[in-house]
DNA sequence: CGATCCATTGACTTGCTTCAACCAGAGTGG
DNA sequence: CCACTCTGGTTGAAGCAAGTCAATGGATCG
């Protein structure tokens, strides 16, 4: 039995399109690894000698501009897929923003792999037509929509993709209304194309409405989730 | 012999991981359709029922908030791949913008008979990743990018992509550095996230300082392209 | 109990938008 | 052939949303 078996992603990660005996062989190029929060997995520009399947945690992808400027463009979750196979460099940093466990393959290996087992490849495709159409309404979000509509348009795909992807929202509430945000200030910043004071602003905006709740500066609350609906545009 | 071998496109598209039995099974799904200039292909958010490839012209993928601001999330040229496969409702319309000529599936047919070639499958796999990068690029621009900075990257991304794809520069000069733009100022303030005053005053701006020329509406000519460059950021 | 790190708040500035007028080229018809 | 209009683009002036700069507040931790 591979330790796969008892991976907590097996079933929703691209590994579900493998049977047993493939699992093992994959298992076997494959290791796991751990990263605190803040830790890099992969850096900007490197040519991309790995890619992972996260386990556990929340990590961020981001690129810079020359003079500093950062812009997170995507977000992955536990069971999602890291890294750039098939050549080429990968155009934006993989960091974690909690502590996270990842299980990382060498990319020559796992093209190797992927290239004998179509369905692992198909699997793949899914994921990333699904990440592209993601991203795609990320961008409509990045051009054209106001600060107060692109926080609560991000407070909503969180809620959703905490819960959906797994990770329990901390709470036993029925209605999962409260959150614990894996981003600082700064990084809700980075990934709405926004400033620290103007996020700030618009929480304290949207508690003063009576829209959410902020218990400390980690956990939000979802006070009516309808308004927040009408507030994301 | 099929349609195929005569197609354009033939070596640059996914067709090319077919061989010319397999290509033969693919055209006979497939029919190639004329657009004419603005003709929509998908509708926004109706499920998407046919997949297709460009076979010449340029097309745009936008959305739309419901107030009515757009905001264009791609622009494919020949031998790019359109649509959805496997499931899911496109989140974006597709419109040409220049006449067009292209090369559409039934969704169905070409899932099932992608699921058959996993060549194909992995030819797909490499594109829409190659996409993904650019998508993600683009974030970057929308997110964090000035006016200036963004209409200059807008260019030089055209001219790249422009004679990259095939479609070669209309003009006999050796350094390609007129070009014909396929987008109205509207349309270019819709990809860069702008309004149309903005996006002009931009390229008055930038013809002012020597670095572009503008012959006519749909010309552009790059005078200095080094400093293009510079001000892209 | 300071020191440090984020986050919040306020005052001011600015880059982009908005609103509105004007302009140029292409097509139409008297 | 010239006025007429239509469409898309440019220019100007004014307003505003978000950015910048700077001070304050509140946790957390030696």
């Amino acid at each position: 039995m591979s330790s796969c078996d008892l991976c907590v992603v097996r079933n929703r990660a691209i590994c579900a399109a493998l049977d047993s005996k493939e699992l093992l062989a994959l298992n076997a190029i494959g290791r796991t690894r751990s990263l605190q929060a803040g830790e890099s997995l992969i850096w900007e520009g490197e040519d991309s000698v790995l890619v992972a399947n996260v386990i556990d945690g929340v990590l961020k992808l981001s690129t810079n501009t020359e003079d500093g400027r950062e812009q997170i463009v995507g977000v992955v979750y536990p069971s999602d897929f890291i890294g750039r196979p098939f050549g080429g460099t990968s155009g934006h940093g993989v960091i974690a923003l909690t502590d996270a466990k990842v299980c990382v393959f060498s990319r020559g290996d796992f093209d190797a792999f992927a290239r004998d087992h179509p369905a692992l490849e198909h699997k793949l495709l899914e994921r990333t037509l699904g990440e592209l159409d993601r991203t795609r309404r990320w961008m409509l979000l990045l051009g054209r929509k106001s600060a107060g509509e692109k926080l609560a348009s991000f407070l909503l795909e969180l809620v959703e993709r905490l819960s959906g992807a797994g990770c329990r929202p901390d709470t036993a509430d029925p209605s999962r209304r409260i959150i614990t945000l894996p981003f600082s200030r700064q990084q809700i910043a980075d990934v709405l194309g926004l400033t620290i004071e103007t996020v700030s602003r618009q929480f304290t905006r949207l508690k003063n409405e009576g829209v959410i709740d902020l218990p400390s500066r980690r956990e939000v609350t979802i006070l009516d989730h309808e308004r927040l609906v009408a507030e994301a545009g």
